[in-house]
DNA sequence: TTGTAGGCGTTATCAC
DNA sequence: GTGATAACGCCTACAA
């Protein structure tokens, strides 16, 4: 069923029935007969416009690739995809989807694939944020860096959430709780500073958290520095800050899962969390919801950042910078894992 | 860039660079003085061939559509994806992504806008396993039910866990730990039974969980039902089952979250899991691994649906019964949460 | 062994 | 107001 069909059911010409499913009828005064035979044929016949073939003849095939290392292997990174998936919608746009598996000879493969589909333009993105060179098949067309910040000046502009200043939010969180003594860091290690290879959250949230504390004319008691930050390293990891001279009184958790071991640890020592000991966390996954007492923790936007990466992309002719960064704001999640510090035991 | 670029700059006939670059120059006994010729220009151009014209005229676009009703709500569904969309790669496809959230208006669109795009097949997805009526528009051409049990007879095939088996699994862990009384659903109501609407897995798993206890001469002492399966419902079923007259020796949870409740009630009761209580779960999520003692969970294999949905759809035209519903094996991930009997405090 | 030409289904220019 | 006709870039039957 082509539009050739549909204008000879109506015994229009073919430009006649393009015009008018094109809504283009006024324009090209076409007849409101006419247009009602060749709607009528339309119905009839159940006709649908070929999109491959438009898509060939108009240069446009309103598709936006992305390609991600793994979509799946972190939870919430879903997320992204769904902000994007919206935000496509949204621009009427549909989303062609691929993953890399970590493998940079994929990665070229597959977006040299997507360009040769017309894809509009391809985000790039990383389940968790970190630095990454730009590959070079990107540059080949229009394209964002989602969850990715390049490692060198580059044209293609990034997306990623404000670790920074995530940081510093959950510093004065626990500033304005009144904590001054005692607090430590559990996922990255402090004097000297060791983070995480490549994690971009590990450095700019210390680098956000020192900052407050410094202001404040106080620091870090200390810090335990985790490859992985997973539960059971941040289990260890708070055995061993119990066991330091400073008495730890608050703990900023460098994600929630390392705060789920953190609880556990607090539990075995017999500390009641927020009563005896503060802890905040980063990422707000689910879990942080459903410890008691619930986990305060600074949220990692993946809905908004998957979002605001279709925006950018769009948008690439017009406002923004080529190289630009932009940073998603973090929103804190208040629950009850921070206690004031007048009301703390032992304070 | 054109293919008829290339043929020009190499001195030859669009056809020739054609067949060279389709692998077909041997079948057509072109010389490799030509080929050569052929390949630089290649080269020296970066030619890539359109894919989009290309498939207007093979009238396949390699390409499958992905509809789901929420990709990224659920965490670990975002399997489903990776799995789809690796087996895609293993043939050769990509996919082409969109998210229904739940509206069947929005359904039918995307459906058609993605046939209108050409799409080999559609495999159409839910994150949580349940029955629905199979969209009208589905039956426009090739497609697969993905976590999606079709309400009445149809020609749709569909995969989905295989859940009355897992329920027997459940079971049986139990049992073979000597359990016999005392057995109760966290999750489902038993007699009269209740589940939550609409759920495939709340009424296979009971039903196989029933099937392995009566065979054995034993049955559920009571089941608490949930409309949501989330901690804060398990923790506050498990209370009230811990005041039935029956005491509680083993706790079947319904998923992890409600587990996770659960084991917070019997922590709260003074009660120690595997020791005083045994506790089975479903799902397999992480969070099953991070608490202790670890959780038993028969794993719902997201990844494998995923897989298995591309190829039933792309096999379409072969073996396949074309209404067949494809069950895919949940496996038992035995940790520590179940104790033996013997063992049991009070047995 | 290589080249010519037609067509996939649209859109869009230009006459009538 | 409407209708030929030519592209878009590629594949392939057929001719040479």
């Amino acid at each position: 069923m082509t539009l050739a069909d549909v204008a000879r059911r109506a015994g229009v010409s073919q430009t006649t029935a393009s015009f008018v499913l094109s809504g283009r009828r006024e324009e090209m005064r076409i007849s409101s007969q006419v247009e009602a035979r060749i709607l009528r044929a339309v119905q009839e016949t159940g006709y649908r416009p070929n999109v491959v073939s438009r898509s060939l003849r108009t240069g446009s095939t309103h598709t936006i690739g992305f390609v991600s290392d793994t979509v799946a292997t972190t939870p919430f990174a879903g997320h992204l995809i769904w902000g994007a998936l919206d935000a496509a919608r949204d621009h009427d746009r549909l989303l062609l989807i691929a993953e890399t598996e970590g493998d940079p000879a994929l990665e070229t493969q597959l977006i040299e694939t997507m360009r040769d589909r017309q894809v509009e333009g391809i985000v790039l993105a990383s389940m968790y944020t970190r630095w990454a060179n730009v590959p070079r098949a990107l540059l080949g067309g229009p394209s964002v860096l989602l969850n990715v910040l390049p490692s060198k000046e580059t044209l293609v502009a990034s997306v990623i959430p404000d670790e920074a200043e995530a940081g510093r939010a959950a510093a004065r969180l626990l500033l304005e709780a009144g904590h001054r003594e005692g607090i430590y860091a559990v996922g990255v290690g402090v004097d000297p500073v060791r983070t995480p290879k490549g994690s971009v959250a590990a450095s700019e949230r210390l680098l956000g958290i020192e900052d407050v504390l410094s202001s404040a004319g106080t620091g870090l008691a200390g810090g335990v520095f985790l490859d992985d930050w997973q539960p059971l390293g941040g289990y260890d990891a708070t055995k061993q800050i119990l066991a330091r001279e400073v008495p730890a009184r608050a703990l900023i958790c460098f994600n929630d899962r390392v705060s789920f071991g953190a609880y556990q640890a607090l539990e075995d020592a017999g500390l009641k969390i927020a009563h005896d000991v503060s802890v905040v966390s980063f990422d707000d996954e689910p879990v942080a919801s459903w410890l008691r007492p619930g986990l305060t923790s600074v949220a990692l936007p993946h809905y908004e950042l998957g979002r605001k990466a279709i925006e950018v992309l769009l948008s690439l002719d017009g406002a923004s910078r080529p190289g630009a960064v932009h940073r998603v704001e973090m929103p804190v999640r208040v629950r009850e894992s921070v206690g004031r510090v007048e009301l703390l035991a032992g304070a």
